[in-house]
DNA sequence: TATGAATGAGTTTTCATTCAT
DNA sequence: AATGAATGAAAACTCATTCAT
């Protein structure tokens, strides 16, 4: 109702963007609260008038990351093309979403790690990996419907593709000058597209 | 010949276990030293004379997990048969290692999500992935050499493999209802090997 | 000027004013930093949000035993009389500071024990004598120029009043009974004078 | 009865020794048991075989350089000569050990400052001053019997010289390039002499 | 809204002491 | 006599959270 969005809304993204770094730079348990607010160039108090308290942040965080790159996915969903162009742009577009992503990796497998024991955190990523694999679903149906690409389950294909895209992006950890982001990706799924392809 | 067998080693292991467990369970910074002491079944201050302090204890148990599945892999390196029939070996190899990785995935994350702050564990994975890759590489190379696979990079070939691999592993946590370890590690592979085979 | 007067300093004097009779009355090891912020009537986190550590109190200390001996001593510098009404006048003074400080006793020892191996503690209890050493150096100097004094080493005969001083001072922990601080100060350097004065 | 001293004394004795100078490097509540085992060349158990615990072999070491110290003014008792040779040989045998406990200076000033709380040590110390001031006393007091010193009280004397000894020791903690132990206890006590002297 | 001083529960780590061998 | 693994009490220090201003 409020005609701008008042300044909470944008106070709260300053704090989301300080915690993100700190929480990236030294991990949720390092990094204090004292961190954050230097960051955010705030008083420690004031993080607590916008946020319950620690793991609050780190929810927004999750949040706003997700949302982030559902936006992104959303942009595919009508994409005019052939399955596979539609393919190669659904990776297009996740290759610089995971680029963005490379300076917060720490935080994204503080995440993975966390979400066994936080039911929010479980939650919130598997909510956007149904998200994500529906595109995939539908594009892989698609071209199976259309004998664009051999018959099969779509589901499979999409995992395949998902377990390349994150699978990539944690290779680079093991060896961040062997594994390259985009190049393998790439690579990857054309080996891949090599068998789907009729 | 020692009169008393050196128990040093036994109860290095023991504590080792019990750690990887607590620290499996709660997350390296919610473990207490207690917990991991109460689970090793000593006191606390034997934690301490086996081990500096707590981190040298999450290397241990890095360490230990990684030798475990060097082991496994060396097994790999004199298999005999086809390229494709050794890497479906060595894919085989891996999903059963994974399996039993499952327990401890939200370490595994933790690993990776300290690997950059921590240059301990940053050495160690990294000369893991290299050992993995020179077995994958080469099984792939021969089978390029012998006419077995399409021509091309090797390496770019290994790196879709593991992406696969870890891949897999990683979109579990996502949802381990819709992603199944073994399955979805072999469809992926079949697909892979739809485009490589000649 | 500011709306809220700093309490800052206020509160810093409190805790080395508590932390000055706990570390006299149990030690500095013996101290827990609870019984210091009992006694100041505070949080144990308080003294951390004034002080570094534990260390860093003990320094504080020093520091203001110091420089209140300091601003003793700097009342000498121009004082009218002849030497020796002067030299007396000082250890007056001195005398004075000492009683003081009897309560104080076992931390200066104990600083005298740190001395070594705290450099810190080194450089201020030297820089402090250096002070006092100036004083008795230019009173002794002034009374061997005008005739007042036998001739000889100024700096022999301050070290010689310096060693009564502090030595008397320690003579009382052997026996508090028969070393009777002022009276055998003053009778000390009455014998001293006795060869001194022409 | 037994005729050899039996080993016990010996390793008791290597024990403190070791002690001595761990507590003299490290301080009393620094120093642990193992260093003490380490420099002693055996293990930590066997210290607990030798001594009830830490503050025995405190005790045992405060009561070695205490006997050590009165064997030597012992000595002195039956020296032939005038008062004041008399006395100047005390100094002389006094500089000698208090060099031999330079390097002991920190241990030393532990004590002084654990004298208040610890009673055993209070009457060490205490017994030894008193023994040490009846032989200064006798000397003084024959030395006024016979004209040689001025009138007076010995025991005032005896603390002005027991003064310049210690109260130079402590100097040296100051400043020791400034306070040299033997050229100033010498001068300080010539000064001394000077008015004393008939 | 914003601040930052104050709190105190929580945790790692140390180390004197014990005791089975 | 001697060892050294094991214990657990003790203490320093941290830091999320609160709250008076």
């Amino acid at each position: 109702m409020s005609p701008r969005p008042d300044v909470s809304e944008e106070r709260k993204e300053q704090i989301i963007d300080a915690a993100t770094h700190v929480f990236a730079r030294s991990g949720y348990a390092k990094a204090r609260m004292d961190d954050i607010a230097k960051e955010t160039g705030v008083s420690k108090g004031t993080l607590y008038w916008y946020f319950k308290n620690k793991d609050a942040i780190l929810l927004a965080i999750l949040d706003n990351l997700l949302d982030r790159e559902l936006a992104a996915i959303r942009k595919l969903e009508q994409q005019p093309g052939s399955a596979r162009e539609q393919l190669l742009a659904t990776i297009d577009i996740t290759i610089t979403d995971l680029k963005k992503m490379e300076p917060l990796t720490p935080l994204m497998f503080e995440f993975f790690s966390l979400a066994k024991r936080h039911k929010l955190i479980q939650k919130a990523i598997k909510e956007y990996f149904r998200k994500y694999m529906e595109v995939l679903n539908s594009i892989i149906q698609r071209g199976m419907d259309q004998g664009e690409f051999k018959p099969g389950n779509p589901q499979d294909v999409s995992i395949a593709i998902g377990a390349i895209l994150e699978g990539t992006f944690l290779l680079r950890v093991y060896d961040s000058k062997i594994v390259k982001l985009e190049e393998h990706i790439r690579s990857s799924v054309d080996l891949l597209l090599d068998g789907l392809l009729v």
